[in-house]
DNA sequence: CCATATGATTAGGTTGCCGAATCATATGGG
DNA sequence: CCCATATGATTCGGCAACCTAATCATATGG
């Protein structure tokens, strides 16, 4: 009965945590893409942004985002273009191959669901992803409100 | 409504296991132990084991263990004596401060449960648990089946 | 028009993991 | 008995993902 740090519910979430981080790296794998890149890609599906904006939202360092960039351009999923009106600026936009690796980037995302939730009722599904995003929100960890 | 990569489950969980991590690491710090210290002194409680043991049982390779095993010794919380039987063998054990220190570690991880668990419902806390339980049994992912 | 701020980049450091090489010890077959 | 091979621990070098600090180009306000 002694309580006992690997049940509680923080080492449990640290766990799962990773390993769904690298099953859902493996997926993304084939794409050229890694987990990080995916909220860049999200992000620019509205408009492009410059690389502080976008380093400052998903929570990096402006030169973590250079690398990411670097990464993502060498795929071809987006564009780094000067802007015009401050070039001190690089205004980085999906490429047309940008957007549909994001489209794949979220399939992966959903098989990778599919698997974890596959042994889940549907009640305990819902049930898993409410209080997660309960929490997730509680502790100010998504992206948009 | 197109499906998101941050919609899915896989990267919630991805990123609240990191965040709890680094919270969890944050209690453990005062104590001189990480998070991935746990696993090893709870291992521990039961007998002492040989390196290579704790390494398959907690999933890592051996190499990971010896700078583990550096930094507990360093705090005090495990002894390394030679097998007499089988020399090539280092048996580890907890010391009494180690037993200390696991205990600690427990009320640290708890802490950190309460805190994320602070907004559910005690219906939604149970049904989390289980959830996330069953996740991690499927995935194989606890120590002691 | 110069001092200062801002955006991107580069360089170098840290952490936590890995695999391969190394060293000591054990063990079984000839 | 002795050597080939296996096993346990360790060391070494590498990689991924982050960080900070320094650098460089460009803006902007006094």
């Amino acid at each position: 009965m002694t309580s006992q740090v690997t049940d509680s519910l923080a080492f449990l979430l640290s766990k799962l945590g990773q390993a769904t981080a690298e099953r859902f790296a493996e997926r993304l794998a084939p794409l050229g893409l890694r987990p990080r890149h995916c909220a860049v890609l999200q992000l620019l599906e509205g408009a492009p942004l410059g690389q502080l904006a976008l380093a400052r939202t998903i929570g990096v360092t402006p030169s973590v985002v250079v690398d990411m960039l670097d990464e993502l351009e060498g795929v071809g999923a987006v564009r780094r273009t000067r802007d015009t009106a401050d070039r001190r600026r690089q205004l980085v936009e999906l490429t047309d191959e940008g957007r549909e690796l994001s489209l794949s980037a979220a399939r992966a995302a959903a098989q990778v669901d599919a698997e974890l939730l596959s042994g889940l009722a549907p009640d305990q599904r819902s049930a898993l992803r409410r209080a997660l995003t309960a929490i997730a929100t509680a502790q100010d960890l998504l992206p948009r409100g």
